[in-house]
DNA sequence: CCATTTCCTTGACTTATATCAAGAGCCGGT
DNA sequence: ACCGGCTCTTGATATAAGTCAAGGAAATGG
C-alpha cells in the first residue's frame, strides 16, 4: 500500500491527530483503485464503510428514471464521502462514480466507530465534516428552488474565485456537462446562459477558463437570484 | 424550568444515556419560550449553540430577495436544529421560526462540545442526527431537480402514510401554504396539482385530510417523477 | 497527423410552473 | 352568530428552462 500518511494527516477528518492515531487509522484503511467512470457504489446499496479519495475526483449523484443526473457533490483528494450509512440507516442514499482515475481509501464501519469512541477529536472532526456538508446542501437547495441558472453560475464562479484566490479569472476543473448537472440544469441551458452573461459583459468564456469581467455584477447576480433586465443591451 | 427529563431521555440525540449524562445535559440547557411566528435566528446570525424543540413546531427556511420561501426542514418535539455552526463555521446557514407556540431548549456550544468529548455516545448520536439530516437533504435535492410537483406530493404523502401508520388516509400537520414552500413550489401550483391528482383518481382531498385512493399509483408517481399521461381522462 | 468519438453550441419548439389578480372558503375572536 | 383577516382556489397569461435535432468544436487514441 502506498504511504498515505501525509494525505491523511493533512485531511479535514484526521488533521492534527497524534501519530499513534494516524497509525490506527492507517491500519483499518483498505486501498481501492478505480479507473475513470467506475461506479463505486449505487443508491440503495448497503453501506458498511465510507471512503476518502486519496487521488482523483469522485462525483456523488442522483439519477432520474429517464436518465437526468443531479450531481450532489464532487470530492477530491482528502475528502471523505459515503459516510451517511455509517451513522444512519443501512444504505447509501446516492450513487458515487469516479470522474478521473482515482485511488480510494475505504474505512470499514465498525472499525471506524471503534476509533471514534476512543478519540473525541476524530468524532469532532467528523461532526465538522457532516456540518459542512449540511451547509453545502443548504446552498444547493436554495439554488435549485430560489435562483435562476445565471445566478447559480455567478455563485459558483465566485466560490471558485475564492478557492483559486483569483478575482480575475477562474478555471473549471470539471466539464461543462458536469457543471450543468451540478447546478441542476442541462448542457444546452448552461451554454445559453454562459453566452447571455457574456453578452451582458459579466464574464468572458474561453473553454474552461472564465474571466470575471464584472466582479461586482456577479455578486449582485448571485445575491438577487436573477439576471437584471437592466443589464440587457 | 419545566422538567424536560423525559423528553430529552427519549429524544434521538440523548436516548439511552445514563442518568448522570442526562443530568449534565439538563444542567447546560437554557429554556426559551417562543410564540407562534417568532423568529428564533436568522440566516447569517452568529450561532453559539443549538436548539431542541421541547414542544411546538419550528421551520428552518431560506428566503429569496423577492420574498419567496423555501422551507428546508420542519422540527417537532425532541428534534435538534441549528447545530451546524456548533461544528462548522460561525453563522447559521438559514432562518428558523416557530410555526406554533413553542418551548425551546438551547444548548450553548462550548458546554455541549465539552459533553461530547466526555461521552462517545452523545457524539455518535449527534453523528446519527446529522447523517439523517443529510439523507433528507438528498431527497429534497432530488425532488427539486429531478421530480415534478405531483411526484413530490406523492412522495410526501407516502412518507406521511408511513409516519402515521395509515395507508388509507393521512392528515397534513402543516398548512398547504407551508407544504408548498417545503416542496419547492407556490400555493397556486400546489392547489392545481392536488386537483389534478384528485381528478386522476390517485387521492381525495378534504381540507387537510388526504385519502390515498390509489396507493400503488402514488408509489409509481413518486418513483417515476412525473404524472403519467395514461392517467389522463 | 488523422480519424473517430465525445462534448458543446445553436435553433426550433414545447412544457411545467410561476406571476398577477380576484373571488371563495375557512378560522378565530368578539 | 357575525365579521374580519387570512388562506386557498381558480383564471389568464408569461416565463424560465426543458426536449429534440443537428452541426461545430474539442478531445482521444492509433
Amino acid at each position: 500500500m502506498k504511504d498515505y500518511r501525509k494525505l491523511l494527516s493533512e485531511s479535514i477528518l484526521f488533521n492534527e491527530l497524534p501519530e499513534e492515531h494516524i497509525n490506527a487509522i492507517l491500519s483499518i484503511a483498505v486501498e481501492k483503485k478505480a479507473s475513470s467512470g467506475e461506479l463505486i457504489f449505487s443508491d440503495g446499496d448497503p453501506g458498511n464503510g465510507f471512503y476518502i479519495a486519496a487521488d482523483g475526483l469522485v462525483k456523488v449523484y442522483k439519477l432520474s428514471p429517464d436518465g437526468k443526473e443531479q450531481i450532489l457533490h464532487m470530492f477530491g483528494p482528502g475528502e471523505p464521502f459515503g459516510e451517511v450509512p455509517v451513522f444512519s440507516g443501512k444504505a447509501f442514499p446516492a450513487n458515487a462514480e469516479t470522474v478521473k482515475k482515482s485511488d480510494l481509501l475505504f474505512f470499514p464501519k465498525q472499525a471506524f466507530v471503534n476509533l471514534i469512541t476512543e478519540s473525541p477529536s476524530i468524532a469532532l472532526n467528523m461532526l465538522a465534516v457532516l456540518a459542512k456538508r449540511l451547509r453545502q446542501f443548504t446552498v444547493q437547495v436554495e439554488n435549485l428552488s430560489l435562483k435562476e441558472v445565471p445566478a447559480r453560475l455567478a455563485g459558483y464562479f465566485l466560490l471558485l474565485s475564492e478557492e483559486q484566490g483569483n478575482t480575475e479569472m477562474v478555471e473549471l476543473k470539471i466539464s461543462k456537462g458536469q457543471l450543468a448537472s451540478f447546478l441542476g440544469t442541462i448542457p444546452e441551458t448552461l451554454s445559453r446562459m454562459l453566452k447571455k452573461m457574456s453578452d451582458q459583459g459579466l464574464i468572458e468564456v474561453d473553454g474552461r477558463k472564465i474571466r470575471l469581467v464584472d466582479f461586482d455584477g456577479l455578486i449582485d447576480l448571485a445575491d438577487s437570484g436573477k439576471l437584471d433586465a437592466n443589464g440587457a443591451f
